[in-house]
This record gives C-alpha cells, structure tokens and sequence, in this order.
DNA sequence: ACAAATTATGTCGCATGCGATATAATATTT
DNA sequence: AAATATTATATCGCATGCGACATAATTTGT
C-alpha cells in the first residue's frame, strides 16, 4: 500500500509547518524581546496582566493554553524581575495570586515597540491574518487534546 | 495613546496561537510518538529519511527549517537507535551524509499508525486544511527572518 | 464529622531549539 | 601558492514546555 505512506511525508503534515512556522516566529521576536529584557513566554504572560492587572495562576493557565507547572518557575522569575506580585488567595489558600506591579506597568511601554517593528514587516495581508487567526484558535479550541 | 496598547493585546496577536496551536498538537504527537520510541523531531527526521533514502545533513536543515546545531544532536540519536547511518561525504569532507538503514526502513510500518490515528480526528476540514497550510507555508516562505 | 476525591500548585528530569562561538575543510582572492 | 573568506558542522549554555509524581488545601460523599 504505497497509498498508506502517502499519510508519512512531511509535505502531507498539518503538525510540521505548524511547529516550523512557531518556531521561525519565535526566532524573530527573540532579538527584539531581549531588548526589554523578556523571554516569549514571559512577553505573552504579561500580556495578560496588562490586560488584568490582577489574575489566578489557573486563569492565566486558561489563557495561555499552558500547563501549570510551565508557569510557576516562570512566575518567579518575573517576580523576581519585579514585574509581577505573587500571593496566595485569601478565600482559597490553594490559589495563585498574580498582580501587576508599577514596575511591570512601567515595562508596557517599551514592549510595545515589539509589535509596533513587527507590524511593518506584513508577513501575511490583513484579510489572510483574520483566516490564519480563525483556523488557528478553531485548532485551539477543538477538544482532540489528551 | 489606547490605540497604541491594543498591539499588546493577546488576542490581537498571530505569534500567540501560532505557539500554542504547536504546543497542542505536539502534545497529541508524543503519546503516540512514545508507542514507536520516537519524539517529534526525530519523527519528523525520518520522515525526511523515509522520502529520500539519502541526506546531506545540510539538506535536512533546509527541508526542516531547522538550525544545524539542533540536528547535530538529534542525528546521534538516530544513529545511535540503528535508524540511520552517518558518514562524512566523499567529495566535500564537511558535509554529513545520512543514510536510512533497513532498520529506520522497517520502522516506517509502525509509523504510519500515528497520521492514522489522527486523521481519524478531524481537526479541520479537508478544505481549511488547504487554506491553513497555504497560510503557513507562505509565512515559512517569508523572508521576513533575521 | 471523617474518609475519599478533587483541585491548584510544586518538583524533577528530559526533550527541544537556538545564539554565540569554535573548528576544520573547501573556495576565493590576490 | 599563500592569505583570506566561506561553508558545514560541532560545542556549550540557556530558555522552553511537558509528563509523572508529590503535596497541600478544599469539596464531596456517606
């Protein structure tokens, strides 16, 4: 059944540009990012708290479609870093706590020459963004995990 | 300037589910990767391998749009696992030429259960397939790097 | 009320990919 | 032909994400 092999080259693959594609990216925020002294993942975790301010580490989880141990070493060295504030929940001691500091508010301003370059470069036209968005988070949302 | 902060928005971002999206479907990957003891890159590898028989390691970077030094490591393990054999080429004593042994051959009918598996899944449509790798193998294209 | 299940997070070890830098073989320049 | 540049690969250290397993707080079941 050569037909059956078919389904093995990498041209056939949905995974492979995926990943090529994530990583490619990834290489071209690292320069930029280094410049504001944040990593990709700390760069999109503080999105979130921009955005909130103050959020549990099982919501920003959600958020970032993470595991949660991902985020903890990557909490601390954001604290660390002083942009963040972490404490426990006071009604459910369980819970993380992330705040956002003056410090880490200050930060926004700098990061924001990050997606003001990047947007010049017009990797895809605006009308192929939107598509490539909408397939990317029906992906995302599809409950094939596990 | 809001307008400004919206760039810094998660959901206004392509780099985001680009990641996350290749995080999740390489999470699908490794169980059934782990059922034919290979992870992901090395099944991407072979799947290089499978096609061509013969490689310039050279070639490999270029067909996975990876860096050398990511494959150095990777094809020792191959080696290492009996799927493939390293020389030094003849001509150009540099290049590195990798070989599928029948070994890496025969691993190939147990692979197949893996894309068999999954397109059983149905993560998109056959015609958002289309247009999703189309979309990403023009950002793979792009010369926006660097 | 108390045992068992669930939830939220933490620890550890591994696989990954990359930039910076080094080295050896080949190509180019003069 | 010798000096220089380029090419192909290797080494090292770091950042990433995850699964498996452990722990502590809260909920649920009886």
């Amino acid at each position: 059944m050569d037909k059956e092999y078919e389904l093995l080259l990498l041209k056939n693959q949905v995974c492979f540009p995926t990943y090529a594609v994530a990583n490619k990216i990834l290489r071209r925020y690292q320069p930029l990012l280094k410049k504001i002294n944040l990593t990709y993942t700390q760069y999109v975790t503080m999105m979130v708290m921009w955005e909130k301010e103050v959020v549990n580490e099982k919501d920003l989880v959600k958020a970032l479609y993470l595991k949660a141990n991902t985020l903890t070493e990557l909490l601390r060295k954001l604290e660390k870093k002083g942009y963040v504030q972490i404490t426990r929940g006071e009604k459910d001691k369980r819970n993380i706590v992330i705040s956002l500091t003056d410090e880490g508010r200050k930060l926004k301003e700098a990061a924001v020459s990050v997606p003001k370059t990047l947007i010049d470069e017009h990797w895809l036209s605006d009308e192929e963004i939107k598509t490539y968005k909408e397939l990317l988070y029906k992906l995302l949302k599809g409950d094939w995990e596990k």
